[in-house]
DNA sequence: AAATATTTACTAATAAATTAGTTACTTTTG
DNA sequence: CAAAAGTAACTAATTTATTAGTAAATATTT
């Protein structure tokens, strides 16, 4: 069996939803243009990673005129939530998932984050 | 550009490197025996995915008789740490990089724990 | 020593990820 | 209305990941 297709984000892709997150909607022109510079992209690569991402969910988009405008469907939060998930059913599954309990409920983190990782906790129970 | 090497464990590298976590050292033959019943492996499967973990590094052999004997050259602690940073560097770099100084600095989490993740919080500093 | 069995080495097939070229479509403009 | 320009769709090329088959080497057994 070959590779499943990847259920959390890929390099490429973080890197266009991280522009599309920041934004709050673009086209592939304004996202070809808002590219860290160091590492510059092809028109036609941007738009076949964005069509990726609307397939895998991440993405939709509405026509404006001749182009289409793409927004994210999921948010930050919710993305990295799946990959934080992902990383304690990989790591912390038998010995290490007290760790990530005692984190939780941890006072010193503030109460937007604590809130954000509860609720991760509480999801990553029904498996 | 097609897709680098990944820098961290696959998925089935990772099944791989937990039976050989948990028995300490294994014989592909003993690999193989070893895997969860509920998704078996052909034996050259393993091997080729064992081959490739000892090409990354994370296994080395030596020759017991006719047959190799594999052996973890990386910690599970250490592959985990990696796959922290890794995440980390992804999703936490800007204005959640508090949130990770703030769980490093909790004192419910016990001893040993802390010391592991305070290493690896130094080791995420110089880049 | 020859047959047999096991183990490693090499090769292959499939799918996904990444990047980008070519083609087709649409819209604006002369 | 036709030409130019840009945009999306389709196709392609390369590399990794995953799985496994075939061949070759090595050891065991009779």
């Amino acid at each position: 069996m070959p590779p499943r297709k990847s259920a959390t984000l890929t390099e490429a892709e973080l890197r266009l939803m991280d522009v599309l997150w920041q934004r709050g909607s673009a086209t592939v022109q304004e996202v070809l243009d808002s590219l860290p510079a160091d590492q510059p992209l092809a028109y036609n690569s941007v738009l076949t990673t964005i069509r990726i991402l609307e397939k895998k969910g991440y993405l939709g988009h509405t026509k404006d005129g001749r182009a289409y405008v793409y927004k994210p469907i999921v948010e930050r939060q919710d993305a990295t939530r799946s990959e934080v998930r992902h990383l304690i059913n990989r790591f912390f599954k038998d010995s290490h998932e007290m760790l990530v309990l005692n984190i939780l409920e941890d006072e010193s983190i503030d109460a937007d984050e604590l809130r954000r990782l509860r609720g991760l906790l509480k999801e990553g129970d029904h498996r």
